[in-house]
DNA sequence: GTTTATTGTAATAAAACTTGTTACAATTAG
DNA sequence: CTAATTGTAACAAGTTTTATTACAATAAAC
């Protein structure tokens, strides 16, 4: 991940989670993060596809949150936003005359896997609420 | 990590490992993997930072691996050429005014040093010998 | 109902990162 | 001396990330 997508992500639920029951925009939001309120409202757009939030266009719209903070792991948020694995890609076009390269992605597809789901479980583990309640 | 460096610098590893008596170049490793031997030459350059290898210069030059391959972790290998973070970047310019923004790069941190620690941890138990050895 | 503020989304631009390529000096075996 | 190779710089091309502009659709508030 070489990206800001975690860090936005939990950003904007953070504050969700810290004013449950206000409709709050992508601008008041965006100033908090200090980034771009269409970048918000993308993530938003994300967020939403997976039911955690609902948004209200028109004057006086916003975002709520939809669900309890405990019910979101950040495994669910890290799996939202993750566009690359933990070990980085594997080579495209290896050469299969060579018995190295033959069989290199294969081997390490498997070490890959084995790393992601490392970071998956123990992400699992905290919650949204968990993180919120630092603040 | 959105690169292809440990998947590059573990594929040049293992030949090396395979092919411990012989002077390897640059164009043949780079065939196998199918990349640009310069790409090759300069990670080479980073192995050689780790003392893991000697290069040669000049006709029927090439590399060598200087070291054991139960020597290397696959933890330093990811050490080497890590970039980035597995949950990624921080947000840069958070707003100290808010009670989220003043806080959240802190909390992140934490997460994210917690997380890195995690990965490494796991692959300092696997060495570049076991990863060579299932060719 | 008109006005005003907001979401949702597309299109584009700018910036950062990754990979590939060309070129060549320095070097070394034969 | 010749041929082949590393090491490195400079540049080019491709991809990804982030920011910005624009605007239709919508809904509250008056």
């Amino acid at each position: 991940m070489n990206n800001t997508r975690f860090a936005t992500v939990i950003h904007i639920l953070t504050i969700l989670a810290k004013y449950p029951t206000e409709w709050l925009n992508s601008d008041w939001i965006a100033e908090s993060i200090n980034i771009n309120p269409v970048i918000v409202r993308k993530e938003l757009g994300a967020l939403q596809e997976q039911g955690w939030i609902t948004s209200r266009k028109g004057k006086d719209g916003g975002t709520m949150l939809n669900v309890k903070s405990d019910q979101i792991t950040l495994a669910d948020i890290y799996r939202t936003v993750k566009n690359s694995d933990v070990l980085g890609k594997k080579n495209l076009n290896p050469n299969p005359k060579c018995p190295v390269g033959k069989d290199i992605n294969e081997k390490l597809a498997t070490l890959s896997v084995e790393t992601d789901q490392l970071v998956i479980t123990s992400l699992q583990g905290k919650t949204l609420k968990d993180f919120v309640e630092q603040f």
